[in-house]
DNA sequence: GGTGAAATGGGAGTAGC
DNA sequence: GCTACTCCCATTTCACC
């Protein structure tokens, strides 16, 4: 198992980081004149936020509904030690599969699965039980989501 | 409940969406030069499904483990009518929940949370545990994570 | 570690077609 | 959708603090 060591950021580091996750195309001197330094002096910061690995790239936040994907449900599944392989690849192949965690408990599962209706539910899932035991969570609403990763006070809360 | 209609997109747009989810700072010049357009039809375009909506925002893929958050988890809870309120405040106010949906089952939730250390998740689900029942999954590995809408074929597979 | 300035190359935005 | 144009931005390099 690798240990990842914590990289030690500051204020400012927090700060472009906090700013970045809701506006990843601003320019860096507008990041800048934001948080009171040159655009130099950003450009140099984020990149060595991306050289240590803190920033591993940039995405587009895209509407699922608009783009035909009204659909999202969580499965749980419980697969046999010798269906893992095949697991993963499926998990990897299928559009469908968003992510896809391994969690405590020998071989169970957690899945993120985006439909275009719930008419194609059914032939994911058939794909799935043949592999093991499946629960399906169907998602009405999201409250919370993408929500900024942020400086936590050190203490155990 | 609100009906969202898919927007018509053509093979231009979902080649330019499939570029922007892994790489959503390229210019619109190095965009437009991969599919084969200038950067100025390329602007417009997706000027136009940020009008539209189909583009939310950018946002910047952070490492969690090197941030300090290594600890990932996902909780399912069932929660009383007369509780569902504070929790939800509770979801959006506490920094660890970075996911809250609402499933089926008439007052069940799976929240998404990540945490500095194990010794944190006490602490996290003593909180929760005030409103309800918690199913509690640790994160082991993740072995798909934020994978690309794609256009998918419109049959039911 | 930051500033400020100058120079270069390239991107963004606009107007006309 | 393209081209041509202008303006702004990113990047590097310098001296400086």
């Amino acid at each position: 198992m690798s240990r990842v060591t914590a990289v030690n950021l500051d204020e400012v580091d927090w700060r472009i980081l906090a700013i970045l996750q809701a506006e990843a195309r601003i320019s860096f001197k507008e990041l800048g004149h934001r948080i009171g330094l040159t655009g130099t002096a950003i450009a140099e910061r984020v990149r060595k936020l991306e050289d240590e690995g803190v920033i591993e790239g940039y995405n587009v936040n895209l509407n699922r509904e608009k783009l035909g994907f009204p659909v999202m449900a969580f499965l749980k599944l419980r697969v046999n030690a010798e269906h893992c392989k095949h697991l993963r690849e499926q998990s990897i192949a299928l559009p469908e599969v968003i992510e896809m965690h391994r969690v405590v408990g020998s071989e169970y599962y957690i899945l993120k699965i985006v439909l275009p209706s719930m008419q194609h539910l059914e032939a994911v899932l058939e794909k799935f039980l043949q592999f093991g035991a499946v629960d399906v969570s169907i998602v009405l609403s999201t409250t919370v989501d993408r929500k900024r990763l942020q400086k936590q006070s050190s203490e155990t809360r």
